[in-house]
Formats: structure tokens, C-alpha cells, sequence
RNA sequence: ACUAGUUAGGAAGCU
């Protein structure tokens, strides 16, 4: 029954999971049968929750209760398997899924292409791209997007110019995203004047760079040592009323205590502070490594013990 | 069995 699943689907949204898995049990037990629908609604509550093990669960109870799974399934399976970096249990759910004859569709490829670019394998999310296209299947701005960042990360620059070309000839349109991913890919390949074309161009067809475009050209710039014009975005985006993310400070202070710039660095470190800045790893750890090079043992030792302290959502 | 509804994918910072 669908009202059972909508129900599931905003319980679990407001944070109300056992109140779904209640439903579910409801369900089972009473006389509506959950179908795929449920089933795969529980599996993205608990994706969403991080709890793998429990979406795993409810895969086998589908085989169990001999509900096929079908390829929303699959393919958040992949995801999942896909963020935890269990690249081999991906690809195990795609060759299972051919194998049952469930027919991967976009976003299941594009699952499996992201899952590559995370563990840097360039030339199986290639195969996986091209495998897509041979079983006719359209690559979208999603799918694109992902395997320009599968180039990006590497900072293989010609190669994501090349997917860029690529997407715009097949008349895919290139949204935020994918102007993201090219800054980024830009910058890890230190040319930072082309990042700024791409800034540019994507404003010239009326795509708005956000918070994420602006902290990936900021990295450009203070790759390429000027960290004046990253301050410069830093500045613009507080002065237009936003809120800088925690990846926009930690920029500055990395590049700022690189550049041996010990007092600006803390400067920033204290700003990400007051504005009250979740906790994070990256920049705890990019303050550890400053502290460390300049042999301040105990300041280390405070920022670690502090860093571990309450905060069960560091990873 | 068919059909319909509800469920899945992409970007930035440390080493």
C-alpha cells in the first residue's frame, strides 16, 4: 500500500526511524504486503542514517521474502558500497544485477563511476562510462559530471576538458556541478587563470557559482601562491551574506601556515570558530600539522585530545 | 500478467 510507504518515507525524514520500521513490521504482519517500494525506502533511511550494515539487512530480507530487487535497489547498493569504499562489493552488485537480468540504468553507472573516482581508478570508471553508452544507455549531467570529477581528482586537466567537450556536444548541459568539478580540476592542476575562465564562463550562461565553485577557486589561487585573490572570495562571500563552509577556512589556514603565515592562519582558524563551524577533521588536522612543524608538542596534543572529544560525527 | 504511485546517482579543503 502506497500510504504505508509515503508514511515510512516522512517518518524517517523527520528522524523518526523506528516509527517506520514499526510501519514496516505493521505491514508485514498485518494484511499489506510491502512491496519494492518499502523495502527500498528502508534501505535509503538507513543509507541516509549511515547505517550500512542494517541497508544490508534489508537486502537479504528482500531475498528472504523473495521480493526481486530491482534497480533502485541495486543501485543504491552500489552507492552505499560505493561510500564506504568497498569498490569490490559495487562491482559484486552490478554483475548481480546483469546476471538476474535487472537492467542498470544512469544513475547506476553513475553510482559505480563515483565509487572510481573515490579510489582514483581512472581507467575502470572510463570502461564503466563506455560500457554505458554500448548498452545504449544516455549519459546525463549527472553521469558526466561524475566522470569529469573522476579526471579532476587525478588532476588529469585534458582528459576532464575532454568530458567537458564531450557533454557539450552531446547537448548535456553542464550545471554547477560540473563547472565545480572543472575549477577543481584546474586547480589540482595548478592552472589557475583557466579556473577562472571557467568561473567566467559559466556566469556568462547564467550558471551561479556557489559556495562550493568558490572555495575550489580559492584553493586555486593559493595553490598558486596567491593567497591575496582567495581572501579576495573569502571576503566577497561574507560580504554577500553567506556563510563560508568549514572547507572555505580550511583553504585559507593550509595555505596561510604553508606560506609560514602562522598569525593569519590563526586568524582563520579562530573566525571558523566563531561562527560556529561544525568540528572537523581536515582542519584539525591541517592545525595539528602546522603545530607539529613548528615543534609546539603541547598546543598538539591540546588540538588532538580536543579534536576526539564528544563528537561522534567525526569520521 | 499489465499499468500506476511512492524509493536510487555527480562537485570543494588536511596527509
Amino acid at each position: 500500500q502506497r500510504t504505508y510507504n509515503l508514511a515510512m518515507k516522512l517518518l524517517s525524514e523527520r528522524g523518526q526511524l523506528p516509527m517506520a520500521e514499526a510501519l514496516f513490521q505493521e505491514m508485514k504482519e498485518g494484511g499489506v504486503k510491502p512491496d519494492q517500494v518499502s523495502y527500498n525506502t528502508l534501505i535509503c533511511a538507513y543509507r541516509d542514517r549511515g547505517l550500512m550494515r542494517d541497508a544490508e539487512e534489508i537486502v537479504d530480507l528482500m531475498r528472504r521474502d523473495n521480493v526481486q530487487l530491482d534497480t533502485r535497489t541495486y543501485s543504491t547498493m552500489i552507492d552505499i558500497y560505493s561510500k564506504q569504499g568497498e569498490v569490490a562489493k559495487a562491482e559484486g552488485m552490478l554483475r548481480e544485477m546483469l546476471k538476474e537480468g535487472v537492467l542498470p540504468n544512469v544513475r547506476t553507472y553513475t553510482a559505480l563511476i563515483t565509487s572510481y573516482a573515490r579510489t582514483g581508478d581512472v581507467a575502470k570508471a572510463e570502461a564503466t562510462f563506455e560500457g554505458m553508452l554500448q548498452v545504449g544507455c544516455t549519459p546525463d549531467t549527472f553521469a558526466f559530471s561524475a566522470m569529469i570529477d573522476v579526471f579532476a581528482k587525478k588532476g588529469m586537466v585534458k582528459e576532464a576538458e575532454g568530458a567537458f567537450r564531450r557533454m557539450v556536444l552531446a547537448g548535456i548541459e553542464p550545471d554547477v556541478y560540473t563547472y565545480s568539478s572543472m575549477v577543481a580540476a584546474y586547480a589540482k592542476g595548478g592552472l589557475v587563470e583557466k579556473a577562472e575562465k571557467v568561473l567566467e564562463a559559466m556566469q556568462q550562461v547564467g550558471c551561479a557559482p556557489n559556495l562550493i565553485t568558490f572555495t575550489a577557486i580559492m584553493d586555486a589561487y593559493t595553490k598558486d601562491n596567491r593567497l591575496e585573490n582567495a581572501e579576495a572570495i573569502f571576503e566577497f562571500v561574507t560580504a554577500a551574506g553567506m556563510k563560508p563552509p568549514v572547507q572555505m577556512y580550511t583553504v585559507l589556514i593550509t595555505a596561510y601556515r604553508k606560506a609560514n603565515d602562522i598569525r593569519k592562519a590563526q586568524k582563520y582558524w579562530k573566525l571558523m570558530r566563531k561562527a560556529g563551524c561544525p568540528k572537523d577533521k581536515i582542519a584539525y588536522l591541517s592545525m595539528i600539522e602546522m603545530y607539529k612543524k613548528l615543534g609546539r608538542d603541547k598546543k598538539v596534543e591540546e588540538l588532538e585530545e580536543e579534536m576526539e572529544q564528544d563528537d561522534p560525527d567525526l569520521e
